[in-house]
DNA sequence: AGCACGCCGACT
DNA sequence: GTCGGCGTGCTC
């Protein structure tokens, strides 16, 4: 009997691979082990065991395995099975979900590298100049890499090359297969076995009278073991007897010392716990007892609380109760790097059996987390982390919670798999039978749909935490005081007046305006020119603080002008407006003020968020202009004031959620506000006071906005009654992207005729050269999810039959953000 | 996605 | 005549 294995390779491939092993393999090999696999005539692959099987494939011969990488499966079969919903559900590779959701380092690299055959006389050997410098590099290092080789000879195809002088023996190829992990090492001292004796110990010490370093360095150690008998880490030492290391490297040298390592979590909690008993108030306890009472009957539960309602002790609470089960609890957030204000009170309260993940994390920190999950640890009973932690290995997993619900940013976007962690977390808590707590101040209409039709359940809580009073929300209209000539630049009269009243107060001030740069349009007077970027379908945007154009979609950037490109006029204009002249104005207004920035610009490099974070925190900053970021679970307690600059850039967004989501924006954005005992003010400026979404805001009316908006969507045929499916199709050719479009927009009409929308050009057409083309299908209520996607896949298979639009990628969107 | 193979234009 | 370009097709 012959043995197969179902092979996932991390490759944009629809389908498994088979290939052959011997039975003791067979015997061996576990779903979810990570085997080494030659593909195609050059490459090797680390692939996941999927399946072990004896069927032999009837078109082609299965090739056997390189090697078997593990000795215990690294993915659990509630992965693998997780892997199939998701490039199910979300029609992607199984390969790009495996991508997504193994840490690089799990995934050996090859590479092909070249040496000279041993023992090969070179004399006899012909060569012409190229040839002659491969042989020649290889007479000083042993290897050379291709990417070497294309070095050295200055050109891309170099295969030829290498081929011929394999091809009379000079050359051997072979495949390097490396490991990336590599486990952190802490240097450890202790005295060789020689010196054990009190007689040679003291032989020592006279020998090292000349050496008043050693020496010290010896005494020190002997202090550190009388201390207690833990291992001396050399660093360690070295603080200790204030000597440097290669005092100690000398010792080791002489063999005083055995230097030896022990492996270390590069991950570590080394705070305190300061494990206060959390204090849940009267209506929290009320909204844990419901959820607790829900949770012995169904598994998910939307938790609808207000801003500063004290959801997250409930969270806690929740939490502690499944680690004392020995069950693992995972803890998703929309951005983790704008949350270490929560990591800090989590691992305050759980202490060392806390851990983060995402993506930002480098590959080893990565592979540490995982690997604590997989073998179930005790510092890895929590895991705190963005949405990729959905797919770490849990064992025994009792409750996800899903925090701010609402947020887009639980949808990937790019690259595939294009998922909703939100929603794939309900899938995994099913798997594991575990419980999903969801929760938000503004739930997206689709939850708040699910929770109040029996899909969900749902809990609200409708106080804030020590009775704080919900802020007090102000409409201006910009139109009135613009007529009036109230305004000062962009600020009205009445916010000036407000944001006086609070630095007066010593408080600070958050100013919203969700837009960067210093003002998107540059405009000549005299013919209407506006600058735009050579790779996309945009103006360029003004930068004033660096004096540049810039394009917010590739990055081009060119100086400032002063005339008009067009016409030379030196009358230019500027059109709609950013955070950066928000900044610029008010300094202006305000020259005492100590103003800060935080969007995009100001937040690049790692701790570019915390810096800015801190210094608001420690009110080095009295006033913070900032883009959304400033609406993500930020906690400042000195804020009184909250300014919205301009409501009607976010109402008259091209989107069908784009009054849903101006209202969560908003109103998180006013949650900012009086987090304290002091009542907070909220100043919303708009040109449409009497729109019913600023209306709903300033009354904090989440229910209103519900009814109202789930009217339009099911009078217009959207989520949550209709399903979405996008497709972009992308290519450098304009018209074969509209061709292929068009091709494909008829294709799906046949099927579903009026419920597909385009195709058309998104409102950026180009994008680094490259041409978008969108398609949008709707899937009625009754209609089946299953026959529809089996429906695309053929028709697809089809569209990628055809020659002329091989260059055009076709990217599906399932349940599009 | 890679990468090999194969077919065409610009040069020693 | 070859070198190197890119378009097509395949990977168990």
């Amino acid at each position: 009997m012959s043995f197969y294995l179902d092979i996932i390779l991390p490759l944009p491939l629809d389908r498994r691979f088979t290939y052959s092993v011997s039975q003791e393999e067979a015997e061996f090999l576990k779903p979810g082990m990570r085997v080494a696999v030659p593909f195609g005539k050059t490459r090797i692959y680390t692939g996941i065991v999927a399946a072990i099987h004896n069927n032999a494939p009837q078109l082609y011969e299965a090739k056997p395995i390189e090697q078997i990488l593990d000795e215990a499966a690294v993915v659990t079969s509630h992965q693998l099975e997780l892997w199939a919903w998701i490039s199910g559900y979300y029609m992607c590779a199984e390969g790009e979900v495996l991508k997504a959701a193994l840490p690089g380092g799990y995934l050996l690299e090859s590479e092909t590298l070249i040496q000279l055959t041993p023992h090969f006389d070179l004399g006899e050997l012909e060569l012409n100049d190229q040839e002659y410098i491969i042989v020649e590099a290889l007479q000083t290092q042993s290897s050379l890499r291709i990417q070497e080789v294309m070095q050295l000879l200055d050109k891309k195809t170099v295969l030829p090359v290498i081929n011929s002088l394999v091809s009379r023996k000079a050359l051997v190829v072979n495949q390097e297969i490396f490991e990336q992990y590599k486990p952190k090492l802490t240097r450890y001292v202790r005295l060789a076995e020689k010196f054990s004796s009190e007689a040679e110990m003291h032989k020592l010490l006279d020998d090292l009278s000349n050496a008043p370093k050693q020496r010290d360095a010896v005494l020190s150690w002997f202090s550190f073991r009388a201390q207690s008998k833990k291992p001396v880490k050399l660093k360690d030492l070295s603080a200790a007897s204030k000597t440097s290391t290669a005092v100690i490297k000398t010792l080791i040298d002489k063999g005083v010392f055995d230097e030896y390592h022990i492996q270390t979590d590069r991950v570590q909690f080394d705070g305190e716990i300061s494990n206060t008993n959390i204090q849940l108030n009267e209506w929290q306890q009320e909204a844990l007892d419901s959820i607790e009472n829900i949770f012995t009957e169904d598994e998910v539960c939307l938790l609808h609380g207000i801003t500063s309602s004290g959801k997250t002790e409930i969270y806690m609470k929740l939490i502690e109760q499944v680690i004392a089960r020995g069950k693992q609890a995972l803890y998703l957030l929309p951005e983790i790097a704008l949350t270490s204000q929560l990591v800090a009170r989590l691992q305050a309260y759980f202490g060392d059996q806390v851990q983060v993940y995402h993506s930002k994390y480098s590959v080893n920190e990565r592979m540490e987390v995982y690997s604590n999950v997989l073998n179930d640890k005790d510092k890895a009973r929590i895991i705190l982390g963005a949405r990729s932690s959905l797919f770490l290995p849990f064992q025994d997993l009792g409750l996800i919670v899903v925090d701010e619900e609402h947020e887009t940013t639980f949808k990937q976007f790019d690259p595939a798999p294009r998922y909703n962690a939100r929603d794939a977390a309900v899938v995994l808590a099913k798997m594991h039978k575990a419980h999903l707590i969801m929760g938000s101040a503004t739930p997206s209409l689709e939850s708040y749909f699910n929770a109040t039709h029996n899909k969900y359940r749902l809990v609200t809580l409708n106080r804030r935490f020590g009775n704080v009073l919900l802020p007090e929300i102000e409409i201006v209209d910009i139109k009135e005081k613009y007529r009036k000539k109230q305004m000062t630049g962009h600020f009205s009269d009445r916010l000036l007046e407000e944001i006086k009243i609070s630095l007066a107060e010593g408080e600070q001030v958050i100013l919203f305006q969700n837009r960067r740069g210093y003002s998107p349009i540059l405009e000549c007077t005299t013919c209407g020119h506006s600058p735009q970027c050579p790779n996309c379908d945009v103006s360029l945007t003004f930068h004033q603080h660096s004096n540049q154009l810039r394009c917010h979609y590739c990055g081009y950037h060119m100086a400032m002008q002063q005339q008009c490109m067009a016409c030379d006029s030196i009358e230019l204009t500027t059109k709609g407006f950013g955070t950066e002249q928000i900044e610029t104005e008010l300094k202006a207004l305000l020259p005492d003020a100590k103003i800060g920035r935080m969007d995009f610009d100001t937040t690049r490099g790692k701790y570019g968020h915390q810096k800015i974070i801190s210094a608001f925190e420690q009110e080095t900053i009295d006033i913070l202009v900032g883009t959304q970021m400033l609406s993500k679970g930020l906690d400042f307690r000195k804020v009184k004031l909250v300014g919205i600059m301009n409501a009607d850039t976010l109402l008259n967004f091209p989107d069908f959620r784009a009054h849903e989501r101006s209202f969560q924006l908003m109103l998180q954005v006013a949650g900012r506000a009086g987090r304290t005992q002091s009542r907070g003010k909220v100043l919303i400026q708009t040109y449409n006071p009497h729109h019913q979404i600023v209306k709903q805001v300033s009354t904090n009316d989440y229910e209103g906005m519900y009814r109202e908006q789930l009217e339009d969507r099911y009078q217009y045929q959207y989520p949550p009654y209709y399903k979405l499916i996008k497709f972009t199709l992308k290519s450098r050719d304009y018209s074969k992207t509209n061709d292929a479009a068009d091709w494909l927009a008829k294709g799906l009409s046949i099927s579903f005729r009026e419920n597909v929308l385009g195709p058309e050009f998104p409102p950026v057409a180009r994008i680094r050269n490259e041409y978008y083309k969108n398609i949008l299908l709707k899937i009625p209520p009754h209609q089946s999810l299953g026959k529809t996607k089996t429906y695309i896949e053929k028709l697809l298979a089809s569209f990628k039959a055809i020659g002329a639009w091989r260059s055009v990628r076709v990217i599906i969107n399932v349940d599009p953000y």
